[in-house]
DNA sequence: GTTAGCATGTAAGGAGTTACATGATTTT
DNA sequence: AAAATCATGTAACTCCTTACATGCTAAC
């Protein structure tokens, strides 16, 4: 199992998790929660929708979404269709938030995990944030080794985009370890 | 004209600029130019390299490529299809390099302008990093507006992430400020 | 009355990857 | 004799975006 577009689903669940919504509200959460620039578009979301309901995620509700605590009489406004979790849903977004495969380390899958690191344990928490780590002190060798290699044929400005880069990725590794150390310190 | 993959065409002749070159060590090229990460597969690099022949600005040629400096009698191997800039080539290369349209802001495009900034005139290189800098500018504000609305329901670990991912924007634009700074004592 | 925002969806297409197919040469 | 590196290429597939189609309500 697992194979597809994993890190969308697993977004989707996440905000879910926190109650029913429709398409367009959670299109705007999921922006809000993964950063603007994971804003999809509904072509993605909702072939993402449909796909989760045929799993048995996710059903059709008929309840108004949370996002409407003081009802306006929903008047008119065209038909919304409610998704809320259903308990495979939420079994499977707790095994994606609780037990992460390799995935966690990667730059999306690694920004999804810590925007629902609310539901996850502090073990695990500790353990993606020094998986994600490791993972960038990976490439830190890769890319100090490739400038060390092709540094001195390289354009100046090239040269500096890539050192520009290398700090980048120095400067997450601190951010990181600061992250690592107060859950260290609060999990105690 | 110029709709399809644009910043890949120009990265492939702008390396093609310093001289005939083929596909295989092309890619290795690319990759320490754009860095490790726009390290493409052959995949896409081939059929680039024939859309680049069919449009013309590229050519195979028997010449071997300036990478076997002191020839060893290129004894077996397999047929290396080595290709060089045409007339037309060398002309688009320079339109892009010299007269950059809205991509040259954007990640990719602005990354692939800078490592050919070699070949780009000074006026048209402080263009590039301004425009550059312009565009952070506009991301930092959206990030900061979003994370002023919807900061406060945040949980704690999206807030530090988002918080991050302006802390780089700003590094960044820093960052390009020393560049156009050292640009402009340059040119003076 | 027209624009903006709410709301759902589909079809076509772009840009890329992985896995495969093929085969030689050099190094261990 | 196996593994690594050189070298080119194709087919299938993934994931996403854009543009379109539809239609309602609220504000200007």
């Amino acid at each position: 199992m697992a194979k597809r577009n994993d890190v969308l689903d697993f977004a989707v669940l996440g905000v879910l998790s926190s109650g029913p919504l429709h398409g367009y509200e959670l299109r705007k959460r999921l922006a809000d929660v993964l950063g603007t620039f994971r804003a999809l578009s509904y072509g993605s979301l909702y072939p993402c929708l449909r796909r989760l309901q045929a799993g048995g995620l996710i059903e059709e509700v008929s309840l108004t979404p949370v996002s409407e605590t003081s009802a306006p009489p929903l008047s008119g406004r065209r038909a919304r269709i409610v998704y809320a979790l259903t308990a495979d849903g939420k079994e499977e977004f707790d095994r994606w938030a609780n037990h992460p495969g390799p995935e966690a380390w990667e730059d999306e899958g690694f920004a999804a995990h810590l925007a629902f690191f609310g539901r996850t344990e502090s073990r695990v928490r500790l353990r993606i944030l020094e998986g994600r780590r490791s993972r960038l002190e990976e490439r830190l060798a890769t890319l100090r080794e490739s400038l060390s290699r092709s540094g001195r044929r390289l354009d100046e400005y090239t040269l500096r985009l890539q050192e520009h880069g290398l700090d980048g990725v120095e400067r997450e590794v601190r951010w990181l370890t600061e992250l690592i150390d107060e859950e260290r310190a609060s999990d105690s």
